[in-house]
DNA sequence: GAGTGGTCTAGACCACAAA
DNA sequence: TTGTGGTCTAGACCACTCG
């Protein structure tokens, strides 16, 4: 079941992708948008917010709507697997699992993912067949002998982790910050000791909250970029100081 | 004039970082929110949405919502400007004009900008007295006459050009990666050449989508970090691959 | 002042989750 | 089966922008 709002936002999407819209030009005003769809009002707002979320359109009280872009956003999917990004983005990809260990949960870890044992996995991502990540990431016990179970070069453990048991991701909470390689990164990735890294910290979990895993991903500068487009009123961006006295 | 629907979203934000609402606990059906604040159950649904955007509240169709998180978020304002974002969180700050000129736009900037003579400002700006960014904004011609005639170690350009000429930042979009130090950040940041440095690319513009200015800032690793919470149906943070063989 | 988006209401029906 | 959130409608009033 697809909902109206969304057929109306696709269809305005795609008008505005196509430039039948242009950056810049005025969207008709929701009177006009609700008779050429025949819905209420209401359902051409929910619509327009759409767009509005994605970046793509500029909203602002008695002022006619603008499109602000033209670019595609992702889905959460392609944010939070590796696979499913490069398979939308058309890349050759691949995966390795280097080491994987069971392990008793640090103090840090039994926050975040609930205690008792746990499963740390080191892989190694290719792009267009070069090394671009070092993911190292902590499964909840409970996902741990499923996860154990998965071959070697598994492309996609979160497609893998759905197949099996049926497991959504729904919610991840991300850190984002610069560090330089060490030894191992720097072998792993065929970079130079002390090269920057982007580093992505996730922790994700099911819809019902329940933490899944946690994971260090650090990515060879000049391979992967975040992205994002917001505004007053909608900033899911946010900008933290580390601890400027005890630095990690 | 506050909306009924934020009063709304605010108590119930209290509430959840308070603890009233405990990660991982449910929170009352939209039934029994409308009874308590007296509102129709659609205004309390565009009050639970505000939470659900802040990444506080996790919905799904059929079931309870619940608590993702108790961790309070930013202001766009907080995103864009360095001064408004340390002083929020209570960081002594400081930034120096180091270079500043004008001239005419590149290729990429006119692309951005609109074209015409542009004015490059380079910035240091200090968190804890420590430099932490080195920022290099680029400001379209028609705002360029008014930044120029800023004091050099004006605290905030964004709070300065309101003041002034009333001008709002409302849109922005921004591309995050790493790089590594070069001769001149280096000695500017205080850190060794080759450094990992945490880079935010930024296009602003205003209400009207008129773009305003475009900056490269380049954090000192350690020193700042971003944030996002997302989740299925909200995704603003894009992940981007660089063009493998042309690498810059 | 006319037009536009923002807020709010009241009620209906549907899809889904959980017991 | 019951309760919950998701969708949609229709209409009202308000705040704001812009000519």
């Amino acid at each position: 079941m697809v909902a109206r709002y969304e057929l109306i936002a696709d269809e305005l999407r795609e008008e505005i992708l196509s430039g039948a819209y242009p950056v810049g030009s005025q969207l008709p005003s929701e009177a006009e948008l609700a008779g050429r769809f025949r819905a209420a009002r209401g359902t051409v707002r929910q619509a327009v917010a759409v767009l509005v979320a994605e970046g793509l359109v500029g909203s602002r009280q008695g002022a006619r709507r603008i499109v602000l872009g033209a670019a595609r956003s992702q889905s959460f999917a392609e944010l939070h697997s590796f696979a499913q990004w490069a398979r939308a983005g058309g890349y050759r990809f691949g995966g390795q699992v280097i080491e994987q260990r069971r392990r008793r949960a640090s103090a840090a870890e039994s926050a975040r993912l609930g205690g008792g044992e746990v499963l740390e996995v080191l892989r190694v991502r290719t792009l267009e067949d070069e090394p671009v990540l070092v993911e190292r990431t902590v499964y909840a016990g409970w996902v741990a002998s499923v996860v154990e179970r998965l071959p070697a070069d598994c492309e996609s453990v979160t497609e893998a982790l759905y197949d099996t048991i049926g497991l959504v991701f729904a919610y991840g909470e991300h850190l984002i910050d610069a560090v330089s390689a060490g030894v191992h990164d720097a072998r792993l990735l065929g970079v130079r000791r002390g090269s920057p890294l982007l580093r992505q910290r996730r922790t994700t979990t099911t819809h019902e909250g329940r933490p899944v895993e946690t994971s260090d991903d650090r990515y060879r500068a000049g391979s992967v970029a975040f992205s994002i487009r917001n505004s007053i009123g909608a900033n899911p961006l946010v900008r933290q100081a580390i601890d400027l006295r005890s630095r990690g």
